[in-house]
DNA sequence: GCCGTTTTCGGCCCGACTGTTTTCAGTCG
């Protein structure tokens, strides 16, 4: 997809433009269209100028940019800044505490064009005696050198939030906290993470900033102040408290929750209405008294707006919806009534049939799909034909069972690297639910890979796509699959797609769902779970789904028994 | 460069912490 690559020439655009110094409201903007850029579900470079400009942030000017970027491959506008300015500037400036002003500085006076010769020269002590510069700053650069080195990338979701939550349970114990919550892209879910962000009441802020710093996990402190106080991990994850009044706590944590693009929309919206919101309040522009702060909703409502979920504030639309009145009712756990993709010991998973229904019932879950990796898939142990047929008689046995409670026989049958599917049609046409999905040969071509896909979607048999893009977050990229043609196949066909609820995969993300969603195709949120404590991970897939601008009506299993067999059974068109 | 309940020009979100400064600039989120 085009998109990232767009994104990616705006902002260095932006970094360009930061370091002549240009009207900072011109950076904003192609900042801006960047950020709007790669959330798109579609590729840009299908649209049309007209449809481009209707994406927020994007003029006319933009779009004759993206146009050119599309044609020719490249922007003569960047190209022009990169003769203008050293690349080396750029480089420095990705150190943490250097920004435009610093990175020209040091640049010019000493001629330091990449980071090896900034860690030298300020080793060397040579930064001190510039301008603004003394031993401070140059300390300051090194430890973002070396914070750098670290890799400060962003970190997979499922990673960071257990360990944020084991965080804020610590706090909470401190005796004067009073409230305390995650806000930042971990309130709103984002499928990875950059820092930890926890707010917090206190009736003695400075013992719980002590408590914070003092934590055994913290390795380094950034920095320490009343309201706000920033550490950096053991892993290298950056964490930061912001501890406020009482009567601030809910404009606080509107504010820290971000994102930033929608907060800034919100708070353009307050300043046309004669009102300043900041993260302590909402005030009167024309006396400067507060009329909200102490819940979110409180903040939304002064605006005129109806409470927006955290999920939904990443400027995609979700402002002009609460305008409208036309907020999603988000799906929530609550809805959910089963997973529809679960292994058990007959390939790799850890537990029996009978035992996992059983632990699935005891969630409150109405009914699984047994789907075990069909032979193709050696090291999963997969099944041949006759074990699936074996397994179907002990799940019919055990149907007879358990009561209330419906296991539906099925399989996550393997994609081959021609296309084909891995068990015969006779065998999958006697199962309840057959999944598909690809384990090998992830390097093909585009076209391959795309192919393989389209024609497990069209096979009467497959009803669900498992992990249609095979990414692992922070280990491998997703497949290259020309997803317009995947999704316009998937909806000719009913075939439902997955959210893959596994941490490491959330696949499809929140992009593709929510398109899914507009184009009117099924969705199924499943944990793909190996052992009982996996079906947590269902949290993790509903907040794609909510970030996908779901509702409990888009996704397959929130339906009763009945329902869900309806679109079991139902045929294919072809 | 975008955008319109101060509409086609002139605005554009807001504050904390740090360091180098005697009142503020730079950076970050």
């Amino acid at each position: 997809m085009l998109n990232q690559d767009i994104a990616k020439a705006f902002n260095e655009i932006a970094d360009l433009l930061e370091i002549k110094g240009e009207n900072p409201f011109r950076i904003r903007a192609y900042r801006r269209a960047a950020q709007n850029i790669e959330s798109l579900g579609r590729d840009i470079a299908d649209m049309s100028e007209d449809e481009m400009i209707r994406i927020p942030g994007i003029g006319k000017d933009l779009a004759g940019k993206i146009r050119e970027f599309v044609e020719k491959g490249r922007i003569e506008r960047l190209e022009e800044l990169r003769k203008e300015v050293s690349p080396g500037l750029t480089e420095i400036m990705t150190v943490p505490g250097v920004g435009p002003k610093t990175a020209k500085v040091i640049f010019e006076e000493l001629g330091i064009s990449n980071i090896e010769e900034l860690e030298v020269a300020a080793r060397q002590g040579r930064l001190q005696g510039l301008p603004g510069i003394k031993r401070k700053t140059e300390e300051n650069i090194l430890r973002g050198i070396e914070m750098l080195k670290r890799g400060r990338e962003r970190q997979p979701l499922g990673k960071v939030l257990p360990l944020a939550e084991e965080i804020v349970a610590r706090l909470k114990r401190v005796r004067s906290v009073r409230k305390i919550s995650l806000a930042g892209s971990l309130r709103r879910w984002k499928d990875t993470i950059k820092d930890i962000d926890i707010l917090a009441t206190s009736t003695n802020p400075t013992e719980v900033m002590n408590a914070f710093v003092n934590m055994p996990e913290v390795e380094e402190v950034l920095l320490k102040g009343p309201t706000k106080s920033s550490v950096v991990l053991g892993e290298g994850l950056q964490v930061d408290l912001r501890v406020v009044e009482e009567d601030s706590f809910g404009a606080a944590l509107q504010y820290f929750t971000g994102s930033k693009a929608h907060n800034i929309k919100i708070r353009e919206r307050a300043v046309k209405m004669g009102l300043k919101i900041n993260e302590y309040g909402v005030f009167r522009e024309s006396d400067g008294k507060k009329i909200a702060g102490r819940t979110e909703e409180e903040v939304y409502q002064a605006i005129g707006l109806p409470y927006i979920p955290p999920e939904l504030r990443e400027d995609r639309g979700e402002v002009e919806a609460a305008e409208k009145g036309v907020l999603p009712e988000l799906v929530e756990i609550g809805d959910i009534k089963g997973d529809l993709h679960v292994h058990t010991r007959y390939s790799d998973g850890s537990h029996g049939i009978e035992e996992i229904a059983l632990f699935a019932k005891s969630l409150g879950y109405r009914y699984i799909a047994i789907t075990d990796h069909s032979k193709g898939l050696g090291v999963a142990g997969g099944l041949t034909a006759e074990q699936v047929m074996e397994q179907v008689k002990e799940i019919q046995a055990i149907n007879r069972k358990i009561k209330n409670f419906r296991i539906f026989m099925g399989v996550e049958v393997d994609i081959r690297s021609d296309g084909s599917l891995d068990l015969p049609d006779e065998v999958l046409s006697k199962l309840d639910i057959v999944i598909a999905s690809i384990h090998s040969g992830f390097r093909q071509s585009v076209g391959q890979l795309t192919m393989r896909l389209l024609s497990a979607i069209k096979s009467p048999y497959v009803k669900i796509i498992a992990h249609p893009t095979g990414r692992l977050i922070g280990e491998r990229d997703p497949y290259e699959v020309d997803m317009v043609q995947i999704l316009q196949m998937a909806k000719e066909n009913s075939t439902a797609l997955e959210i893959n609820a596994y941490p490491l995969r959330l696949d499809l993300n929140d992009r593709y769902a929510r398109e899914a969603k507009e184009m009117g195709i099924p969705l199924v949120i499943s944990t793909d779970t190996h052992i009982t404590e996996q079906f947590r991970f269902m949290r993790y897939g509903v907040h794609v789904a909510r970030r996908a601008w779901l509702e409990s009506k888009d996704i397959l299993n929130t339906k009763d028994i009945k329902e869900l067999e309806r679109f079991l059974k139902s045929r294919k068109k072809t």
